[in-house]
DNA sequence: GACCAGGCACATC
DNA sequence: GATGTGCATGGT
């Protein structure tokens, strides 16, 4: 497929997506840092159970860095609970944490400074953030840019034969911002709207035959 | 009871 | 580089 034909089925991709769904404000938080921790707290796990620890969280006043912090790991695991892997959780959580705080005086604000290509690498370097992680936390945490790839842009795009099986995170990632404008708005909508589609339409075990897809493109 | 959910690190080959 | 495994709760 050439560049111009594949940048063309994602507009049109987005387009289909749009016009079905609309908006879905993502992401759900009301600060930068609530979130980052909630990146963290979705990986692998249904937002239903996130939105329990979260909504804990902040009735006790504990949805900040410095209240998280200020907490032993272990406390921190026993509030994670509802949210599944809770001992990696928090592991995780502290990783995040303690950056924060080296390199930017515990403030995301401070982190929110810094350019795309800067930060990036220092999420990376965290252990337990991985790509996904650290494209969520850029894009929606800190209006950076960057494309989102999760399991449900894997499976609509190779189902629709948009990008092969043996494609990587990266290589995905690249797909969309090589093809698009870098847009934070629309990048944020898009990944949204890929979760929305894949929730109601491309499940693992493959139902596709009544796929708001069904048929696109024609060709390819 | 089986399957799934907005991943990641690590072991092994 | 590819593949397999542990991590865990909660909804359908």
């Amino acid at each position: 497929m050439t560049p111009a034909k594949a940048g063309k089925l994602l507009q049109e991709l987005y387009e289909k997506l749009w016009q079905a769904f609309g908006p879905q404000g993502w992401w759900p938080g009301e600060t930068p840092f609530e979130v980052a921790l909630g990146a963290i707290l979705t990986q692998n796990t249904n937002w239903n159970n996130v939105a329990k620890v979260m909504a804990r969280l902040k009735a006790e006043g504990r949805l900040t860095a410095q209240a998280l912090t200020a907490l032993p790991e272990a406390e921190l695991a026993g509030l994670f609970r509802p949210a599944g892997y809770y001992n990696l959780k928090a592991r995780r959580v502290k990783n995040f944490l303690a950056v924060l705080q080296d390199r930017y005086q515990g403030a995301i604000e401070s982190m929110a400074r810094e350019g795309l290509e800067a930060l990036r690498p220092v999420l990376l370097e965290v252990k337990g953030i991985g790509p996904e992680t650290a494209d969520s936390i850029l894009l929606y945490a800190l209006n950076k840019p960057t494309f989102v790839v999760d399991t449900y842009t894997f499976r609509i795009l190779n189902r629709h034969h948009l990008a092969p099986e043996s494609c990587t995170y990266e290589e995905l990632r690249r797909l969309f911002m090589d093809r698009l404008r870098p847009d934070v708005g629309l990048y944020q909508e898009y990944h949204a709207l890929l979760v929305r589609l894949g929730k109601e339409f491309c499940r693992p075990q493959p139902r596709c035959e009544d796929c708001l897809l069904q048929g696109w493109p024609d060709k390819f």
